[in-house]
Formats: C-alpha cells, sequence, structure tokens
DNA sequence: CCTTGACTTGACCGACCGGTCTATTATTAT
DNA sequence: ATAATAATAGACCGGTCGGTCAAGTCAAGG
C-alpha cells in the first residue's frame, strides 16, 4: 500500500485540464504544482521534464479516451452507420459540458497538441500521430462493418476514415474558433457523407 | 513624405513566418527583433505589446491570403466545382513548398493560432472566427454558383460551405500531424461529396 | 534497531520573458 | 534655423520560466 500513485496521478490529472483548457506552453510547472498540491521536488521525481509530463498526459488521455469515449461513441451494438451519428453527438455533449463549466470550449486535446508542438517535437508530433491512426482504425472498422453489411456501397475505407477523422477535428476547430458546441451538431452529421473511392 | 521605413513590415513579416512555424508562445520578442534587425524600442514604437502584433499579422496574412492564395484558388474563370479541386491543390503546394524549405509543415496559421489562442485570448478568437467565416464565405459563393448552374443539386450552401472549410483544415491538421503534405493531396478532394441539405 | 530507497520539502539558479525608460538621431513643418 | 515629432538605440526592470539540489521524512526489509 503506497501513497505514490496519488501524487503522480494528481499531478497528471491536473497537467491534463490545464493543458486541455489552455496550451501546452502557457501552463507552467510551478502553476501545476499549486493546482495538485505539490512542491516542484516531487514533481520532478515522478517526471524528469515538462515534456515527459506531456508525453504523459497524452498517454494518459489517449488511454482514458480509448476506453471511455470511444468505446462508448462507437457502440457496437449498434449498427455501424448510426455509430457515426452516436459519435457525433457524445463529441457535442462532451464539449458542451466544458462549455458550460469553465465558459469556453477546449476543443480536441489532441488537436490541440498536434498544431502547436508537431512543428517542435518530432516525439510528441509522433506520439500524436499515433493517437489519431488509432482513431482513424476505429472509424475505419467501422466502415468495413458497414460495407459488409451493405449498408454502404464498396469504398476505400481507410481514406474514407482518415478523411471522417479530420472532418471531426476540423468541426471542432471551427466549433472552439467560434466558441460555439452547437456547430459540431449542425456540421457533425455531414461526416455520414464523405467518401473516397477505392483506386483502381 | 515620411522615410517609408520598412521596419515595420519587417517586423511584421518576420513575426508571421514564425508565427507560423511555431507558435505564438515559442516566439518571444527578442527574437523577432533580431531577425528583423530591429531595436526592442524600435518594436514597441510601432506596436504596444505582443498581443498586438499578433492581431496585426493576422490582419495582414488574412490580407495576403484573401488577395493571393484565395483570389487565386478560386479561380473564376474555372466551372465552380473544379475550384474547389484546384483549391486542394493551391493549398498543397504551399504547404509542400515550405516543407521542403523549411523541413516542415506549418499549417494553416489561423487555424494555428484559433487552437491555441482561443480559449485565452477573446479579442484574437473574434479575429480568427472572422478570417473563417471570409473564407467560409467564398466556399459558400462557389456552391451558390454551382448550384445556380445547375452543377450541384440544391442544398444548404452556407452549412455545406462552413464543413468544407472545417474539412479543409481537417485534413491540414491530419497533414501536419504526420509531417506529410501529400495527405492533403489523397483526402483534399473528398471535399466534394460534403453535403449538408436544406432544413425544411 | 538500522539501513535503504522511495518520496517530499522548499530554497535556489541562470536564463529569458514581455515591457519600460531615457537618451539620441533623423525627418519634417514652420 | 528651429521646434516638434517620428524613429532608433539599448540598458534596464520585476517576474516567471524550467530545472536543480541538499536536506530531510517515512515506511518496509533485514
Amino acid at each position: 500500500m503506497h501513497p505514490e500513485t496519488d501524487t503522480r496521478s494528481r499531478i497528471l490529472a491536473v497537467a491534463r485540464d490545464m493543458f486541455h483548457g489552455r496550451s501546452y506552453a502557457d501552463v507552467g510547472i510551478q502553476e501545476i504544482c499549486d493546482a495538485a498540491k505539490v512542491q516542484k521536488g516531487s514533481f520532478y521525481h515522478f517526471f524528469p521534464s515538462k515534456r515527459d509530463l506531456a508525453l504523459a498526459v497524452i498517454d494518459d488521455m489517449a488511454d482514458d479516451w480509448a476506453h471511455g469515449f470511444v468505446a462508448e461513441a462507437f457502440d457496437q451494438a449498434l449498427p455501424p452507420v448510426e455509430r457515426l451519428d452516436y459519435m457525433i453527438d457524445a463529441a457535442y455533449y462532451w464539449q458542451k459540458a466544458s462549455a458550460d463549466l469553465e465558459g469556453r470550449m477546449p476543443g480536441c486535446l489532441f488537436g490541440n497538441l498536434a498544431l502547436e508542438m508537431s512543428t517542435r517535437d518530432d516525439v510528441m508530433r509522433a506520439r500524436l500521430n499515433a493517437v489519431f491512426d488509432k482513431a482513424r482504425d476505429k472509424f475505419r472498422a467501422t466502415l468495413d462493418e458497414a460495407v459488409a453489411t451493405g449498408a454502404l456501397a464498396a469504398m476505400n475505407t481507410e481514406a474514407t476514415a482518415s478523411a471522417m477523422l479530420a472532418y471531426l477535428e476540423g468541426i471542432i476547430l471551427l466549433a472552439k474558433t467560434r466558441n460555439e458546441p452547437e456547430v459540431i451538431l449542425v456540421l457533425g452529421p455531414a461526416i455520414k457523407t464523405l467518401r473516397i473511392e477505392m483506386s483502381h
């Protein structure tokens, strides 16, 4: 029985929220420590650097995301095409909740970090890219199923899955810039119209 | 007649490139001054603050963008639907050029700033939002024309235009995260499949 | 009991941040 | 010529940045 995990996970949780709601560069370690009620020394006991903390935050969030949002949104019980609508709804309610609570839309943590850090840190970029690849695979599996059941005509499911992920990130970006979660609701359903044909 | 010093525009140009290739927070004023061969005092003679510089950069880029990239990409001589393909190509070549030159994809300055600053600075968010609105209007005019000429069936052109803009930003985000401009070429053409029907 | 090692504390570091200030030099209007 | 003003120069400021470090505390294992 260690109390060890508590400190580390508190830092992680606080950092995640702060990075998500603001940005990597804008959040300082001292601020994180204060919010997590931890001293600088303890912080550096668990994380070698701010960058490593960000990497850990990405992994942590990706994990939660895969087992929470994604697992729920891509509900296997639903017909594949309906899953897309369900996922859009889930994205909306998530952003809406944050907007109501904090007065502003945080957007997608991965998208935020990707645009902020991709040109500066290749390791972080690769990590974020891997998260996107996993998300794309979820889309892809859904599309494959829809094609298999005949709900959708044959297509390039991998490329279309990437397109859908891009569209999702795009509408979240636009909604965040407008600070109106409803943008997700209005534009979201059009994700089903995206199609990339198979190349022959 | 002023000495027509190019000091201000040198600062603007340097800051634009740096903000675009890195991020707002990551670029310091001293660094901008060094690169522009200008002293701190001169900088603060022309710009009250770093934030005001960013605002000026947005305006400057939006202007260049409207008269350069957009005016070219949305070539009125082309049939409306082909304009979309042409625009995707233009986006690709622009990013490709930067990637070849600097070894990395800067992405879209507006999208970058939007995700970094939207939750921190409402004025900047509004400014970015206005730029996006203008871009959407370009899409919308193109769609309206396509509908008028019968090239496309009637639809909600305003919402579809927003969707296309979101998709464009999304594929640029994804391409930047992969550091592969080609992603724009592969996913881009699917922008034409996006459709949001008119609400009755 | 004593050692070990994970964990915590908080003072401290140099570098750099955005921004201010005074002094000086060009340029223009009178 | 002179007064006013635009522009430049660069030292300087308090504060914060990410990160270090020596000195502990404390629980488990021998």
